[in-house]
DNA sequence: CAAACTGTACTATATGTATAATACAGTTGT
DNA sequence: ACAACTGTATTATACATATAGTACAGTTTG
């Protein structure tokens, strides 16, 4: 069972961010093919939002071909090794180069964004 | 006069990327006191969006006291030292802390990170 | 079989975001 | 003074996001 343990609300709208998070947990090898997600109905309850909410994300992993769904049964993760590295550098991508405009932008050097990473990375270990 | 040549259109609302864009230029020290902003009808037309959605980044501004408008005059920045570095620290910490999430939960090493980050600076230089 | 769950679909409502058009009073520059 | 700009305010429209409630057919489980 795919687990949402360590789903942190964030910014933006929430079926985005259940959909980056299935994505980033297939990235991470923490989900496989086969494995069962949770019903529209538990997640909504679990995560406090609405089960439309949860129903567009499931969507939308359906038709990127992330999940899989029967009507009467659970939802199933397909994601075989091909689609979980062209996932991975996707994301990948998208948060490297989305961190490092974003400090250059603050006149951030190199060195000093190591040493931010570096620290942050340390406070959360 | 306050510049918008390195405004890039992102993610999330216009509104508050137009917030983000003078903040991060401020924390760069690109912006000082008494810069003066483009006007609404100016930078609408220039970001190829509604002047009532640059209205409500200044509007934002504005109330956190970072523009001061004078009905008729063109807006002024209004940032001292202080402003200054604590708009950075709150932006680098948001920033920072937002990528070392994202990255962690992909399963990404520090190291891994590092020359992640590298690479993306090298490619932008 | 039957109860409980599942995916799916639909309507309605509320709020946030963005656009469009207009108006008016204050300032700036010639 | 006058034209051109400025900030500010208003109304209307459209789409995206999220919630609420209901319904129905397929499956799983006891």
């Amino acid at each position: 069972m795919v687990s949402f343990e360590k789903f942190i609300p964030g910014d933006g709208p929430i079926y985005q961010q259940i959909v980056l998070y299935i994505k980033r947990e297939i990235s991470a090898g923490n989900i496989c093919s086969d494995d069962e997600m949770p019903s529209r109905r538990v997640l909504s309850s679990l995560l406090g939002v609405n089960p439309n909410t949860v129903q567009k994300s499931y969507k939308i992993l359906e038709d990127e071909g992330i999940i899989q769904s029967h009507s009467g049964a659970k939802s199933l993760i397909v994601s075989d090794e091909a689609m979980r590295k062209k996932i991975r550098t996707e994301l990948l991508e998208a948060d490297a180069k989305n961190a490092v405009a974003t400090l250059k932008q603050m006149g951030v050097s190199k060195n000093e964004a190591f040493d931010l990473i570096g620290r942050f990375w340390k406070e959360e270990d």
